[in-house]
RNA sequence: GCCCCGGUAGCUCAGCUGGACAGAGCAACGGACUUCUAAUCCGUAGGUCCCAGGUUCGAAUCCUGGCCGGGGCGCCA
């Protein structure tokens, strides 16, 4: 059993065994481990299996529980054990190894979590916004769960390539070279490069709707530019350059960092070697002037990976992305965060990728498209909502509410304060959401700063840095290490076997890709924490109560303030 | 036509790898700031878990079939 082992761990490894011998089981498929109650009066984890072994030992549930109690020794962290119901069996944490574990935690920097990504290495595709074309409301599921994703595994022990895999490349070049010619308004393009770069292309793609000629033009430029023509090429990488700076400073508002800025673009090279490749292989065949694989026997439609203009598409890029990232990584998983539109596509370059041999696990995270109340939105429609716009509009309220609370506040630190705050509740919003609902955004839900939100939780953890401060005042010379943790009242076991989970909400994060799982952790301990921090006394309870008490309210800092940094939303010691 | 998601309290959503009476937030109502930060806390009220079958000791959760909503299905990514 691994140093810091969970009660959980702890409890399901010892029930296993236990069951085992007692009955005489063997490779059982029976779940023989527990899990946690949902119902405080039933102790702290349960078991269920003997409800389930009742058919195979041909004895009635309660039976079987009876036997199991009476025949196995309790672990010394259980304090008791119970029955209760059809057959359930319910163990009961014993507090005083509540507080050694605790105790012990304080020295983990993983607060008990599992180093499980130690020497492996996972590349982490997010984000990947299409260039010259601002990043709006739609960009913002993809950045920020991606990168709680990233931040979670890097906690993990994971190594961590996060690649921002930009659209860089493709036919809207041709129209976004013609009406740059055509219609560029320099001085704007200084003042809002990604902005002008739309007003372009939009204008762009209008007149080649209307205008066969212009189309033309466009297609020849796209040509000259995939031949490597200088002037072209040149203003091709102005625009990646002029939307990179944009976007960074996006990424820098929301505490957004990549290893890798990889535009399709850099795979060029190695999209005749994918398809010379499928071709070898006997993968694909002739369509219609196109190239296509088949995946009939997948139950899935054919894919193109060569059109008939000659022009590759996005899954032979998406492969060639793959052998490109086998090859300097070796990773031990590809996870590619995007909306669920793109599901099929993510099957089907799977497949295939499979087919061609690429050795990697690749898995695809996907999330619900945003739409708004009336409509869904789209650049073309016009009535699209501005990422930057967002996260101003909430650092905008954030700061009304700052200034109210905390007048006294130098300006300086209620800004940084009303940008933590802000930003946070706009990322919590998507978050605390399993990412596969759908989501209708509105401005309420999304600046949402009162009850589940981000705010909620600043705030906590704020009341406990004064708290802890105001302690030292009081208190000075004290040595928590000195002082014993105590678990006596109701609220305060409550509190410590929440603060226990804390392992089993990240993990289980990391392996089901879903940060609103942490979330979720995170506001529990929150709410519990709120309760006690309201009901019960610190700094005037007695002396011994006071210091365990305190040092409960440090346990739940270190889990609040690690717990948001992974969902990175961040923490300021005052409020 | 086929495939993928969703349908849980008035509203927004957790819970879905089966477990004990279905949970939060907002909104509503009633309380708590001379006190460790009231962005908080305590309490009340509110639900045919879309419908119908099935599997199971046990179903919001799994299976089948409907209904409603979103998305995808050959040269956009």
């Amino acid at each position: 059993m691994r140093d810091f082992a969970t009660f959980e761990e702890r409890l399901s490894d010892w029930t296993a065994q236990a069951m085992e011998s007692v009955f005489g089981l063997e490779g059982s498929d029976v779940a023989l481990g527990v899990t946690p109650t949902n119902n405080e009066k039933f102790g702290d984890y349960q078991c269920n299996a003997a409800m389930e072994l009742a058919r195979t030992l041909k004895k009635a549930p309660r039976q079987i529980a009876q036997e199991f109690v009476d025949a196995a020794e309790l672990p010394d962290f259980v304090e008791r054990i119970e029955i209760a119901g059809p057959g359930f069996i319910n163990f009961f944490i014993a507090n005083p190894a509540l507080a050694d574990y605790l105790d012990a935690l304080e020295k983990d920097p993983l607060l008990g979590a599992e180093a499980v990504g130690q020497g492996k290495t996972v590349v982490i595709d997010y984000s990947s916004p299409n260039v010259a074309k601002p990043m709006h409301i739609g960009h913002i599921r993809s950045t920020v769960i991606g990168n709680a994703i990233d931040r979670i595994y890097r906690f993990l022990g994971y190594r961590v390539v996060a690649d921002n895999h930009l659209g860089d490349w493709g036919t809207q070049f041709g129209l976004m070279i013609v009406g740059y010619r055509n219609f560029v308004d320099e001085q704007a393009l200084a003042v809002a490069p990604v902005e002008e770069l739309e007003r372009i292309y939009v204008a762009s793609y209008n007149r080649s709707k209307e205008d066969p000629t212009w189309r033309e033009q466009a297609k020849a430029e796209l040509v000259k530019l995939q031949r490597g023509d200088p002037e072209n090429r040149a203003l091709w990488e102005r625009f990646i350059e002029l939307s990179i700076r944009e976007f960074n400073t996006i990424y820098d508002r929301l505490g957004v960092h990549f290893d890798l800025y990889r535009g399709e673009s850099f795979y060029n090279d190695r999209l005749p070697g994918i398809i010379a490749a499928l071709e070898e292989k006997g993968l694909s065949k002739e369509s219609d002037g196109a190239l296509i694989v088949e995946l009939e026997d997948e139950g899935m439609p054919i894919c193109i990976v060569r059109k008939s203009d000659g022009g590759y598409n996005y899954a032979t890029t998406d492969l060639a992305t793959v052998a490109s990232r086998i090859e300097e990584y070796s990773p031990d998983r590809i996870i590619y965060v995007t909306d669920e539109r793109q599901q099929l596509h993510f099957r089907q370059f799977f497949a295939i990728s499979g087919k061609l041999g690429l050795e990697a696990n690749l898995v695809h995270v996907w999330f619900g498209l945003m739409r708004l109340p009336e409509a869904t939105f789209s650049t073309r429609e016009g009535n699209v909502i501005k990422l930057a716009a967002l996260l101003d509009e909430a650092e905008a309220r954030a700061l009304e509410l700052v200034k109210s609370g905390s007048p006294g506040m130098p300006e300086a630190q209620q800004k940084d304060l009303a940008r933590a705050i802000g930003i946070g509740a706009i990322k919590y919003t998507d978050l605390s959401q399993n990412p596969q609902s759908l989501v209708t955004f509105t401005w309420e839900k999304a600046l949402n700063m009162e009850g589940n939100s981000a705010p909620y939780l600043q705030y906590a953890y704020a009341r406990i840095s004064s708290v802890y401060d105001k302690f030292h005042a009081q208190f000075p010379g004290t040595d928590l290490a000195e002082c014993s943790l105590r678990i006596e009242q109701d609220i305060e076991r409550r509190l410590a076997i929440k603060l226990s989970r804390f392992p089993s909400a990240v993990h289980a994060a990391a392996e089901n890709y879903r940060p609103n799982i942490l979330a979720d952790y995170l506001y529990d301990l929150a709410q519990i924490y709120s309760s006690f921090y309201q009901n019960v006394p610190f700094l005037k309870a007695e002396e011994g109560v006071r210091e365990s008490r305190i040092r409960l309210c440090r346990a739940t800092a270190a889990r609040l303030r690690q717990g948001l940094e992974l969902l990175g939303i961040e923490t300021r010691e005052r409020i």
